[in-house]
DNA sequence: AACTATTTATAAGA
DNA sequence: TTCTTATAAATAGTT
């Protein structure tokens, strides 16, 4: 929809893919928001541009997905179903069964999250992080110790991607399973 | 864009919202997944109906957020930036403290929310839950079973709502407290 | 679920 | 980068 077609592929050129991305993702938060006012739904959506740069949104909302992660969604996981019964039950068992290892998983990754987070702001960047007050620092420090806020920053913000990755499975397991 | 111009508001008419819904919907994802090819981006949209039915989409991807708690992400949280100094020093410190009170908050969230994850699983729904080996249940007790562990997963969702809202709030503090 | 009259989004261009 | 504008796309109302 501009003055042409274009094909569906990677833009080449650096510069118009940079246009093209910023007038785009505004264009899809807009509709979200439409979407949302419209039909009195609820739309999270997150974006990550090329550079790798999050641009999120939301209307009043959350929201996640990694379809990389859950091309088989369906498959695997140890679950004990016991062969016998009839065909109903064994189905019934097995979606419980499912969800189950879903929670379990979940919870295992929330402790290990927990724990993460705990020590990643311990050792972060070095141990004489927090005995002065922040006042004393020079201004030297202050900016190496930004920096490093920074990595920690990049670090926890690639937990979270891959903690929202397991989120979204237990999420889409409740209506997804169910065939 | 259609035979004529709607007013940005709520559809009344309950059929009506439900077609407007499927057919934005699906719009929406398009627009992403466009998005995403040309731009090589990462996209990831969750949609929550009206009736509260999921509707996830993801272009390798995940994603979320939450523009409901962070109406004010910019105020308060108890920072003590000692007052003297000359200006461009006491941004610096009120910046960097704002980060750092986002990081603590987000490890102490992480640690309840490992434990209320444990806790949950552990009395959702009473406790004789995993005596029996699964096999050994009857139908009703399953379709019991089920039932509470729909509501667990749905209140496990609400914990992630809540916690990534939490995550969103660090993550765009990121892009957004350098104006 | 299909069909258009219109409104919107946007690719190029300035 | 922001604004304009010709054209491609999305979609509201209809069937």
């Amino acid at each position: 929809m501009g003055r042409r077609k274009i094909k569906m592929e990677k833009v080449q050129d650096t510069n118009t893919k940079q246009v093209t991305f910023s007038k785009r993702r505004l264009g899809l938060f807009k509709k979200a928001g439409e979407l949302a006012t419209l039909c009195n739904a609820e739309v999270g959506i997150m974006v990550f541009s090329p550079g790798n740069k999050p641009y999120p949104y939301g209307s009043p909302s959350f929201e996640l997905v990694a379809e990389r992660y859950n091309n088989e969604s369906e498959d695997s996981d140890s679950c004990e179903t016991s062969g016998n019964g009839r065909g109903n039950r064994a189905r019934q068992e097995k979606r419980i069964c499912k969800r189950l290892n879903s929670i379990m998983e979940q919870v295992e990754a929330e402790k290990k999250r927990g724990e993460d987070f705990e020590h990643q702001l311990e050792t972060a960047g070095g141990e004489e992080r927090f005995d002065k007050p922040i006042e004393e620092l020079s201004l030297e420090e202050l900016e190496e110790y930004e920096g490093k806020m920074m990595d920690m920053l990049d670090n926890i913000q690639g937990n979270i991607s891959g903690m929202e990755v397991s989120s979204t499975l237990v999420i889409m397991s409740k209506d997804t399973q169910n065939k």
